[in-house]
DNA sequence: GAAAGAATAT
DNA sequence: CATATTCTTT
């Protein structure tokens, strides 16, 4: 562990000047991406001096075509304004992971992590009396350059509110029977999501929407902070039937990834995580709405020297 | 074989 | 504790 990855993005206000269009749809206009504010995937975004110093070859092809391949799989947008939000990050270098924040997204780095230790070694569970292949996984850790980078490891995953409430959105349109982490992950339609990242997200929603009907109205347990923050759809209630539930129609996603500098410099945190003490919910990661103007992204993050920009990666299989 | 889900690991 | 990764089952 080390890295992290943050998507935020969002931001309360409104994007041009234009008011008062936002009552019904709110939900998902808050952030119609301007081409602007979108992520400059055309463009180089690693200063050239940086890109020489650490030989990072600019990357080949980038462009409205990629990112309209990464999109393509949600479903025909309904009205054609969908967007992905980038994520995920390619690295050059595995001895060289570094924080930058980009477009909303935040990555938040380690460095050198040579791949995991030699204890790999999986504790044997119930097998039954059967011996396991010998398998001499060689692996050349990264002769020097990452050819196809797709398989790189990719920094850990933050689920921000709003990224979470994406998902929850998602999962409601689909019904909690057939939402399933490679269906959501599709109609969440966030670059570098992984089906991975949806599937642990989804087993521990899961394991909360159980724990809670348990215990009827109560108050919110000091735990989950983030889902107990979001409101929990209707729609998402078990139902024994089979082949029912409502045929969600596609969401329209617009996620906004919005460029924002972090201002904090002072906090000075070792590591453990963002010390902040309790006491306010604004900040931390105690998503209490989603009404808070200002996501406080850089929440004091070690420190960051600039450098590896995240490139977006293709998604798509 | 891919993907979902559960169980662990970090 | 939150996510990731591995394992098992579908």
């Amino acid at each position: 562990m080390g890295e992290e990855v943050r998507m935020s993005e969002y931001d309360g206000v409104d994007d041009d000047g234009c008011a008062g269009d936002d009552d019904r749809v709110s939900e998902w206009e808050v952030g119609l991406p301007n081409a602007n504010d979108l992520t400059p995937l055309s463009q180089p975004l690693i200063p050239p001096e940086l890109a020489s110093a650490f030989s990072i070859l600019p990357e080949p092809r980038r462009c409205m075509i990629d990112v309209n391949r990464a999109s393509k799989n949600t479903l025909s947008s309904i009205r054609g304004e969908s967007q992905a939000l980038s994520l995920s990050s390619k690295f050059k270098f595995k001895s060289f992971r570094e924080a930058r924040a980009k477009d909303g997204v935040v990555v938040e780095g380690h460095e050198a992590d040579l791949a995991r230790d030699g204890s790999d070694r999986r504790k044997v569970r119930r097998i039954d009396g059967s011996s396991e292949e010998a398998d001499s996984a060689l692996r050349a850790e990264n002769g020097g350059d990452d050819p196809s980078a797709r398989t790189l490891k990719r920094p850990r995953l933050v689920w921000t509110s709003q990224l979470h409430k994406r998902f929850v959105d998602v999962v409601a349109h689909l019904g909690i029977k057939s939402a399933v982490p490679k269906t959501i992950m599709q109609l969440m339609n966030v670059e570098g999501l992984t089906r991975e990242n949806v599937a642990s997200h989804l087993q521990k929603y899961r394991l909360y929407l159980k724990r809670m009907q348990g215990l009827s109205s109560e108050g919110p347990s000091s735990s989950d902070h983030l889902f107990a923050s979001t409101p929990v759809p209707q729609s998402l209630h078990e139902s024994g039937g089979s082949g029912n539930g409502h045929v969600a129609m596609p969401i329209p996603m617009p996620y906004r990834p919005q460029m924002m500098h972090m201002p904090v410099v002072g906090m000075a945190h070792g590591h453990g995580h963002m010390g902040m003490p309790v006491g306010n919910p604004g900040s931390y990661q105690g998503f209490e709405s989603y009404n808070m103007v200002q996501q406080r992204d850089w929440s004091g993050n070690k420190f960051v020297s600039s450098a590896s920009y995240p490139h977006v990666t293709p998604n798509d299989k």
